[in-house]
DNA sequence: TTCTTGACCTGGACTATGTCCATTGTAGGA
DNA sequence: TCCTACAATGGACATAGTCCAGGTCAAGAA
């Protein structure tokens, strides 16, 4: 069993077939797939998957901290498993391609008190725009 | 008329009463409405007004950089008319309030060269969360 | 191993947001 | 004033996501 299962595990989550295949699907680098596109490939393991337990166990992933949910083009929301090592998103504006990046510096730090508005500002999020090497 | 109508007019666009009244509602500083926000409101100018010409005008003020698309939450897009002006978003996590602000520096300056995984980087969009300070 | 139970899953209805298209209307030039 | 190409309408359709009543099962207890 992976590493994130036993995690959740240990915070009492009960592991079921369906969780696992959610997990195993979201495995890997640059994965950033729309629910739709998890339940597609969840099913291909265990045909009959509901599409509500694949936005169900999603959204507690989400809340639990294990997966980011990015939303880089009005569009369906994408989930993002690095969740454990800050980055950004570079996306492609033709083809639609992300990537994570990690930009120097602290982008927190880049907006002064005077343009806070009295805001306790906790959290940045940075998407960059351009073409992939394929579609230059 | 305004100028922004004006400009319109003069790059050979037929003003009509709803692409008005479309353009009136989106006046202001720090206006980020939805598309049925707009509607909304341009039906109490206009009564007749429909979904779809909402939608379509707001498509064609975006095409021609009068107004930018937000999304800030994974939900309904946002029109901000503040399209001269370049500025990033800072968004109460808790109420949705949002914000015009505008940070120093170039964040396009901070993804390195090995960062950009041969992509031409041309736009940067950056949002700002936290608590505003009625939710705080 | 079997039992028990509450958490989990399912399928389908429902909501929200956005798009498309055939028909009708009209802004602006001749 | 009249014409016509462009615009508006409204309803059907598409996509993304949520909710719920009822059936199922993981994991601890014995």
């Amino acid at each position: 069993m992976s590493a994130l299962l036993e995690r959740l595990r240990g915070r009492g989550w009960r592991v079921t077939s369906q969780r696992r295949v959610v997990a195993e699907v979201l495995e890997g680098d640059h994965v950033h797939l729309t629910a739709d596109e998890v339940h597609a490939r969840a099913v291909q393991r265990l045909p009959e998957i509901s599409r509500a337990t694949v936005y169900n166990t999603l959204g507690e992933l989400v809340s639990l901290g294990e997966v980011i949910e990015v939303s880089t083009d009005g569009r369906a929301k994408r989930y993002d498993p690095n969740a454990h090592h800050p980055h950004q998103h570079l996306v492609c504006s033709r083809c639609g391609t992300i990537r994570d990046v990690r930009p120097t510096g602290d982008p927190l730090a880049d907006l002064p008190a005077q343009e806070r508005f009295g805001f306790t500002v906790s959290e940045v999020e940075v998407t960059y725009r351009g073409l992939c090497p394929s579609c230059a």
